[in-house]
Formats: C-alpha cells, sequence, structure tokens
DNA sequence: TACTTTCATGAAAACGTGTTCATATTGACG
DNA sequence: CGTCAATATGAACACGTTTTCATGAAAGTA
C-alpha cells in the first residue's frame, strides 16, 4: 500500500494516470463523470486512485475552472449565539451536500466586504452567503452581472434584486408590542439597533405601527439607541429609567441588548417582572436558560441559516434562476420576564 | 477608472503588467517584494494595480507556490459556545495577522479528518488548527514529516510531538470539588465527559485525586456519564438522583451538561441550590446568564485560541521551531449554584 | 576604451486540473 | 469488403501565479 508508505506525497492526477495507464485526462473525466470510459480503464483509475490515496487538489481545479464545492460565508463577527446559531443551520445544510466553508470575518469593517467577496469569487468559491453586510453596494452589481449565485441573509431593503433570507421583523414587533398592551402597559421602552441595519428599522416600524393602530400616544423619548449590544441595551435602559415618567416595559430589539437592560434594571433594585417587564427578540439559546427566562420574539435564526444555504444551493444549481425572497416567520415565545401592569 | 466599469472583471497580473509596459513577472516581484524593482517601474506597476483593481488569485497563488494567508480549522461542530468562543479567540488573532480562516466541521465523523487534512496541506492553507482531533493518529505522523506548521487544542496525550494549547483539566477539577468539600459536601456526583478525549479523563482524574487526598471513600456509583451534552447531563442527573444514597452536590464535566443536570434536578421539584449543588465545567457566556448563574471552573477559551493562532504563526515563522505545549490555568468561578450542605 | 561584474528584467517553465481538438478504433450498414 | 458514422482517448492548451534561467544593459575597474 502506497497510501502507507507517503500519506503526504502529495499524488496528483498525472501519478494516478500512470498507474492505470492511461492519460491524465482520462482520469479527469472519471473523477468529474463527463464523457463515458471503457469499464476497465475506469476501473483500473478507480483503483489506482484509492491505492495511492488521491485526493483531488482544490486550488488546480477551481484554477481550471472546475466546481469546487466550497461556498463563501462572510459575518460580521462570531462568538455570540446570533451568529452562531445561523452558522449552525449553513453548516447543516452545507454538511448534507458535502460543501465545505470558508469563513470571512469582517469584523464590521466595511472596507474588507469588496475585497473578500472579488477573491472568494474568482473561483474559490461556488457560491457567496452574506450575513448582514454592511454595504453591499459596492459588489453586489458586479455579482449581479456575472451571474454569480449568492444569498443576503438578514439584510432587506437595500436593493430589490438580491434574493435575501430574513424574518418577519416588523410583525414580530408588532406581535410582541401588542402582547405588552394586552398585559396593560402604556409607557413601552424601546431600545432600537444600529441604524444602517434594515431589520433596526423594521423592527422600529413595528413598534411605531402597534402604538398608531392601539391609538397610544407616541413619545419619542421612550425610543433610545441600544446599539444590539449589552453595554448599549446596559445605557440605554439607564437613560429610559431615568425619565420624569418612565416605562412601565421596556423591548429591546435583540437579546443581547435585553441582556443589557435587565443588568441595569437590577442595579437599580428593581425586580423582573415584578418591577418592569422587558422582552427581546431573536431568542438566542441562553434567552432560555436564564432566570427568569427572557420573554422574546423568536427569529429562527437555525432555519434561516439553512433556508439560506438551501436557496444557494438552487442557485448554483441554476444560477439564472428567479430572485427570491423568503421571510420566515417569527413567533412570540412567552416565558417570564413580563408581567401585567401594576400602577405603583 | 476601470474598476468602476468593471469590477468584477477578474483583472490579472498580466492585465497590471500590460497597463505598467512590463512583464508580468516583474508584477510579481512587486507583490512580493522578492526582488529590486526600479522606482519608476514599481510605481507605475502599483498604480496600474490601483487603477484596475487587482486582487490577487489565491488558487493561482498557492498552486504556484506562494505565500497564502489562510490557515485551516478542524472543528467537531459550532453553535455551542465552546467551539463559537475558541473561534473567536482565532479569529481575533489571525485577523490581526490578516490571515483568513478556512473552517471545516468533522461533525465528529472520524472519516473526514485524514481528508480535509490532507486538502488543507496541499497547498491551501499555510497553516493547522485543529480542535479536538478524534483520531489524529492518521495524519500527525505525516503532518511532521512534511514540517507542516500546526497547533492541537484542548486534546492532549495522544502523542508527545504535538504542539498543544490546553487548560489545566485536572487542578480546575480538583480546585472545584475541594470548594464543595469545604461547603461540607461529602457525597459528590460526577457526570463525566466522552471517554476517547483525553480532557475527560484528565477531568476525572482530578476527581479521584481530590477524594483520594482528602481521604473521603471512593463510590463508582457517583460517576455517570454524560457525554458533554444537555441531554446527557439531564439523563445522569437522574441516575444519581435515583441512588439509594444521591449526592448532595454533582460536578458535571463541563457546562452544557451541567444544564442537563440542573434540569433534571428542577424536573423532581428540587431548588438549586437549596436542596443540590451543581457545578460545572468551562464557563461558557451561558453560564453567567442563567439564574441562578452557573458555579463552574473557568477555562479560558478564548485565550486558548487566541494563544493556539499565536503559536501557530510562531510555526510559520519559523517551521523547525521546537514543539511547545501550553497549558492555560482554571479558575474557580464561584457564582450561585453551590450552597453549604444541609443535612436533611 | 575594453573587459568584467553586477543586477534588473523578460521569457519560459512549473504547479494540478479541466477541456478542446484531433485521431485511432470500433461498429454498422450497404 | 469498403465506406462512413460514432466514440473513446490522448495530446495539447488554458487557468493565474511564482520562480528559474538567460540576457541585456549599466556600472565599475584597469
Amino acid at each position: 500500500m502506497l497510501s502507507d508508505d507517503k500519506p503526504f506525497s502529495n499524488v496528483t492526477i498525472k501519478d494516478v494516470a500512470k498507474v492505470a495507464g492511461v492519460s491524465h485526462a482520462t482520469v479527469s473525466r472519471v473523477i468529474n463523470n463527463t464523457t463515458k470510459v471503457a469499464d476497465d480503464k475506469r476501473e483500473r483509475i478507480l483503483d489506482a486512485m484509492d491505492r495511492l490515496g488521491y485526493v483531488p487538489n482544490m486550488q488546480a481545479r477551481s484554477l481550471a475552472g472546475g466546481r469546487t464545492k466550497v461556498i463563501g460565508l462572510l459575518v460580521p463577527d462570531i462568538g455570540n449565539g446570533y451568529t452562531g446559531t445561523i452558522i449552525e443551520g449553513i453548516d447543516a445544510e452545507l454538511s448534507a451536500h458535502d460543501y465545505d466553508m470558508m469563513l470571512y470575518t469582517t469584523h464590521h469593517r466595511k472596507v474588507k466586504e469588496p475585497i473578500y467577496v472579488q477573491s472568494l469569487t474568482q473561483g474559490m468559491a461556488a457560491g457567496l452567503l452574506l450575513l448582514l453586510p454592511v454595504d453591499p453596494s459596492a459588489y453586489l452589481e458586479g455579482l449581479r452581472r456575472k451571474k454569480f449565485p449568492y444569498v443576503v441573509i438578514d439584510h432587506q431593503g437595500f436593493d430589490n434584486f438580491s434574493s435575501t433570507v430574513g424574518a418577519t421583523n416588523r410583525q414580530g414587533v408588532y406581535d410582541g408590542i401588542t402582547y405588552l398592551i394586552e398585559l396593560g402597559h402604556r409607557r413601552i421602552g424601546f431600545v432600537s439597533g444600529p441604524d444602517m441595519m434594515s431589520c433596526s428599522m423594521e423592527r422600529l416600524a413595528g413598534y411605531r405601527a402597534v402604538l398608531n393602530d392601539q391609538g397610544i400616544s407616541y413619545d419619542d423619548r421612550l425610543i433610545v439607541p441600544g446599539n444590539h449590544t449589552q453595554l448599549g441595551g446596559y445605557k440605554a435602559c439607564v437613560q429610559l429609567l431615568d425619565l420624569e415618567k418612565p416605562p412601565s416595559a421596556i423591548f429591546a430589539a435583540n437579546d443581547v441588548s435585553a441582556f443589557g437592560v435587565i443588568d441595569a434594571a437590577r442595579a437599580r433594585g428593581m425586580h423582573i417582572p415584578d418591577d418592569i417587564s422587558i422582552m427581546g427578540f431573536d431568542d438566542i439559546p441562553q434567552a432560555g436558560w436564564m432566570t427568569p427566562a427572557l420573554t422574546t420574539v423568536r427569529q429562527p435564526l437555525f432555519a434561516m441559516g439553512r433556508q439560506a444555504a438551501k436557496m444557494l444551493f438552487e442557485f448554483i444549481e441554476e444560477p439564472k434562476g428567479p430572485m427570491r425572497r423568503l421571510q420566515l416567520s417569527t413567533e412570540l415565545v412567552i416565558r417570564e420576564t413580563c408581567a401585567r401592569f401594576k400602577d405603583i
């Protein structure tokens, strides 16, 4: 067994060809199933590949114009449950198709995005998954012209030509706030996300819409930026509690900032949900683990990742396929951080 | 500006050469700083690269034998805080060095590892980071012979030739159990991890050692497999509580299984920590978020990832450098899930 | 000026694969 | 048996880069 002697001898298609007594072109044909190859030769080639422990060289393959079985994934950051859960969903679908993943972290740095995209589309990847892109205008146009398969996750509204997977942000907040109103709350604080993210805008729109529909007066001092971070949530909550007439309930635009809100409320000696009701958005894993467990609007992160990957594969199959926009529905998850309004 | 006209025209080194009026070899020299190039030509080349929006083709570069600025990362799975936090640490160091990451998820499937490693070492990656490899014997030998830079994270003991980064698993458990004993506990359950992981064995060894040192009788019915999963922890806890003389405290070999233990205890109507003390290992982010917050042995996951990447870069610089083994120290994080033993 | 030495630069080969094109071989049909 | 169509296969080129090698020019020395 040669493979035992030299496990990393970088055996190439030509080595296989020599052993099997054919040309390397024929080996390539067997690998890719492009044309008919005589049964005996095919047999010999397969056998030689096995004996030599042949592993195709991805770089050469993609350089020569072949399929790569790699998809590129651009994310703003890693580590928090949000990105992690989505990646998990993507990964599930990818490995079902035997694809691998090239992961690029932009660290929210706008400049990096176009370069990464450019590099990925030069043959490295068969398709692209963009999570929460900051400023895609620079390259989306080019991707489309190239008919390069890509799907945008959780960012909608910057154009109408990209296929996207998202959640019903507006409706989700609408449902959540409606629930708070049903509990008797009238002054409801809103800790918003980054302005430049369209999901932030949609969530805020949901807040505004429900107040309007229910005829509740709108006070813009109740809307405070939280930037989707725990610290941001903390500061926002402090600001809200310092108001002359503080809210009896606070809706945070994502779970992470809701954690900050809870920290701040507790720092004031408040009990949750007795003294104040708090609701988040996302339902990341840790939302269910804390005590009291966070009432939140569930965004199906795993499913979003999975669906996006699934959609991407359809485009890889059929690059001219029609644009698609998928909105997975959110769901209000009632746990323990919201209670009926008690006048003090 | 050509770059505005054709953002994705795949401009190559030859295009740059033509515009600058030199040969493509010279362009390559400028890019890689290999030999002196006349100042005026260098200037023209840089200018042309900028105007055309040149982005090097990774595949071609690695195929031709150049440096890749990519490191390969093999992980068993994603999504849970454990892997996520380590990846975050790795990512921090990588982006500081301007490197990118090729992520492979083995999904605990043993067969996949050698193929991935083979593929990565064929020029795709400059180095390899192996997180919790299952059966590295198949390829580590080859990596070493090739002098291919790699670092193993959180798996020690399978050989003495690989550079590794880990934590003081044994000492961590020793400290944790000592604390439980100080609280008065004598019957302490242990929910163990997978047998084949050496960190599991070390943690179990720490448990045995402290009992021995403190002269506490050892009862092997108190050791139950939990497999590092939440469900496994749940089942293990059920088994422990069903014992004739159930433990007054349970140490779970990792946080995720501790969550399962807590679920099971609560399902029995027990209060934590009043009725039973529970301690975990890892200190993944969600350990601090839950209520009551989990008392656990902190494993510096972020730092482990970061240090591993740092070490890998040293090997990439100097492939013949000496093997290194780094053990980062664990730390007992006392929160709310452990209380003084109360006889009933 | 003539000869050697240095050195920047272009031509060309290499990396491993996919693919086109021509050719040898087979088979069929009259 | 001869001609033509069909088809499997090998030779050669392409992909974009790095690197070696040879060459020409410039520079230095006598």
